[in-house]
Parts: C-alpha cells; sequence; structure tokens
DNA sequence: ACCTTTCCGTTGTAAAAACAACCGACTTGT
DNA sequence: ACAAGTCGGTTGTTTTTACAACGGAAAGGT
C-alpha cells in the first residue's frame, strides 16, 4: 500500500498532506487495499457501502444495466478519483450502479466513519482530509449537475454541442481529446451510438467540427 | 429570522441542534436573512456563490434555459432544503443554473467559510452541523444520480415507469402524489409535455397505472 | 502473417418524440 | 358573473431516434 501514498498524495482528498503524515493516516483511515481484473466488478448494484474507495490505478465505470440491457455509464473513475461519497450518509440506502474494473484495477477503502469523526490528536491533519472531503463530493455534484445539463437535451446534436462545447472550455481549446471511445460516449449521453455516429458525421459535414477518433476539434 | 428557528431545526443542517443552539449559531454562521416575490430569481446563472442557501418559507426551482428556450427544472427545493452546497469549494466556477422562486419564498443564507472553518468553543454544536451538510450534500448527490437514472432512459415511457417507481417506492405505497404539475415532470423529465401527456393516458388505457390530477396508482 | 476482435461509419426501416394547434374544464381575479 | 389565464388531454404532421444489419479499417494475439 505504501507504493501507493505518492499517488495518494496527489488525490483530491489528502491535497496539502505530506506523505509522511498520510503514511500515519492509513492506519488511523483503516485504510485496505484491493485489486480486480479487467472486467471485475468491485461493487455491484444492492451493497451496501461504508468506505470510501480511492482508485490508484485502472480505470472504473460506474454504469447501470436496466431491465431491457441498456447500459448507461453514469461515470468515470480516473486514477486518483474516488467513489462512494454519494453512500456516506448513514440513511442512505443501497447502492444503485454496479462499478466496473475496464482496466486491470488497484483501488483503496477507507472506512466512513474513521474519515469524518475526527481522531485524537494524532492525527493533526484528519481536518484537512475533512475539508477535502467536502470540497470533492462538492465538486462531484457539480458534475453530476453539468451531466445532467448535456443529458436533458432533447436531441442527440444538442446533447453533443453540449458535451463537446464543454469539453472545449474545459480545455481551454478548440482541440480535445474525450476519454471515450464511440460507445462509451454514446453510453454517456445516454442515446444510440449509430445515431450519434451518424449525427457526428452530418455536423462535420456542415463544417461545425472535425475529428478523428476521440480528438475533436470545433469550428 | 428567530422566527424561523423552529424551521431550521427540522432542516438536515441543523437536525439535532436545539432551538438555543441554533439562536446562538445564526450570528456564528453570518446567517442573512432575504425575501422573494414568486417568480424572483434568487440566482442568476453566472453569479459566483459563497453561502449555502436554506429555504425556509415558499419553494424554489433550480432550471436552466438553454439558447433556444427549452427550460429544465433540474431540481425542486421545498421548505427546509436547501441549495448551493455543490458550489462551496473554492475552485467552484460559477453557478450554471437560475434558482426561481415559483412561490413568495424566504431564504437564510450562511457563509460557506464560517461553516466549514470550524470556530472557538463558543459553538459547540458546530461539528454536527459540519456532519450534517457532509451527508446532506452525500443524498443530493445520491438524489442527481437517481435523476440522472430516470433521465438517461430512452423513452418517455421509460422515463415516466422510471420515476414512477420510484416515487411508490419512496412512499411505500402504488398510490402517492407527485409534486409536479404536468408541465413540470415533463421539464423534470427533460421530455415533451404533450407527448407525455399522450404516453400516460396510453399507460393509463393499458392497465399500468391510474392518475387524477397528481395522484398516481401504480398496477 | 493470419485470424479474431473491436471500432466506427453507413444505410434503410420502423418506432417514437417533438411540435403546433386546438378544445374543454377548472381557477383566479375583479 | 364574467373575463382571462392555466391546465391537461387530443390529434395530425414532421423530425428525430432506435434498431438491425453490414462492411471496412485498425488493433491485438498467437
Amino acid at each position: 500500500m505504501k507504493n501507493y501514498i505518492p499517488i495518494l498524495k496527489r488525490t483530491q482528498l489528502f491535497a496539502g498532506v505530506s506523505e509522511d503524515e498520510i503514511a500515519l493516516m492509513l492506519s488511523c483511515l483503516d485504510a485496505r487495499m484491493h485489486t480486480y481484473k479487467k472486467g471485475e466488478y468491485v461493487f455491484h448494484q444492492g451493497e451496501h457501502l461504508h468506505h470510501i474507495t480511492v482508485l490508484v490505478e485502472g480505470e472504473l465505470h460506474i454504469q447501470r444495466d436496466d431491465y431491457w440491457g441498456n447500459r448507461a455509464i453514469v461515470n468515470r473513475i480516473a486514477v486518483g478519483e474516488m467513489f462512494g461519497e454519494a453512500y456516506i450518509a448513514p440513511q442512505s440506502g443501497a447502492l444503485l450502479n454496479d462499478v466496473v474494473a475496464i482496466e486491470d484495477s488497484t483501488v483503496i477503502f477507507f472506512d466512513v466513519k474513521r474519515i469524518i469523526t475526527v481522531c485524537s490528536s494524532a492525527c493533526r491533519f484528519h481536518s484537512m482530509v475533512v475539508q477535502n472531503l467536502f470540497f470533492a463530493i462538492s465538486e462531484k455534484n457539480k458534475k453530476l449537475l453539468q451531466k445532467l445539463g448535456h443529458i436533458s437535451k432533447r436531441t442527440t446534436r444538442e446533447k453533443l454541442i453540449s458535451y463537446l462545447s464543454e469539453e472545449a472550455k474545459r480545455n481551454n481549446s478548440a482541440s480535445f481529446v474525450i476519454p471515450f471511445n464511440r460507445q462509451q460516449l454514446a453510453d454517456f449521453l445516454s442515446v444510440d451510438r449509430s445515431a450519434m455516429s451518424n449525427e457526428l458525421c452530418k455536423m462535420r459535414d456542415e463544417g461545425l467540427l472535425e475529428f478523428e477518433k476521440n480528438a475533436f476539434k470545433l469550428m
């Protein structure tokens, strides 16, 4: 687990905390590590969570399959990001989604109670972690609102424009690379892949944008 | 402001804090009250927030209008609920939505910095408020995920089934009353009102459900 | 080098949604 | 009591999407 301390240091959760302090806090927060093969499930719909999960290697998708097999990628977790903050309240019910490793992945679990219950003087940086978690959840909240902004658009074209505009803005450039292939982007925006592909090409033909694979350029 | 202390006591934010303690904390948290007439904007898209807003009277809608006038109700704030938790992080940018009073409303603003910076011993219950805010944001996070679950369904019927099923579950009954009229529900689910109305009636004719105004019964 | 798999664009068809327009019932204000 | 406005259902048309199926290019493994 110590190998991953440099990665933890760069996470939102431990921002501003030194590696030495993190090492000390690992036991204080009851940290536990686990690895998953590509395709393995980290969590299943219906489970009850009591931990914050930080991804230190690989990539996770939070996804939901409905009764008829339509898959929606609710979110994508990259190295350094975490999962489970939506379920830290005691009254939170069961997990609503599946969490799947789409690459070989390593995660570290932190006991929620240990985090939000400020412990003895042993953890001088504990309050900073609490504040970091605050900001992190708040940010994730905001991201969900943004995604909602995209998906609530009525047509595939509008969804694409909404998403791509934001990516351009986020990268401060009309050219950028998105972290999804076509199928994943379609799932993310909750539309049909072929229809979306079609719409993308129409937009390209109309001169709205250019793309090659995952690299886009807005005009 | 003191008139609303009983209401604050029943909010998530002040759960477990006595009215006397709340009264003491109001100044500690730099609480400020403001009233709005029906239709007035509490916040406009593009503003920067530094406060948590608690609604103590009336009703608010968080909504977004796109370039072409389509309105999406991102969320609905009832008395006792709060807004602004998605923007408490210092790196949070501008507000992405409008917040509108749809009834004459009264809100109380709390300075974010004052909340998350634990103050001196004067506020014995401060840490409880911090923990409450944690759970509240976490819960809101979860609600957004649930709404995403509805909206990411492909068809109007599926969205309706998803939403209504959840309402039934939440009320522990096949019969329940929803807090939206038809237009608001359509906006919430990001679909066309008439198409949705049509679909609802089809589902009724197929025996899937019954309804009268906002009262629904699933079969 | 060959086979397999994945990815992405393309096409045609059927289904569904958006849109516009209208009407009757019910509220609300005066 | 009347006028104006809101609300919800209905219908027909146009636009958009979902779905299924195919093929070529690229990637990956043996």
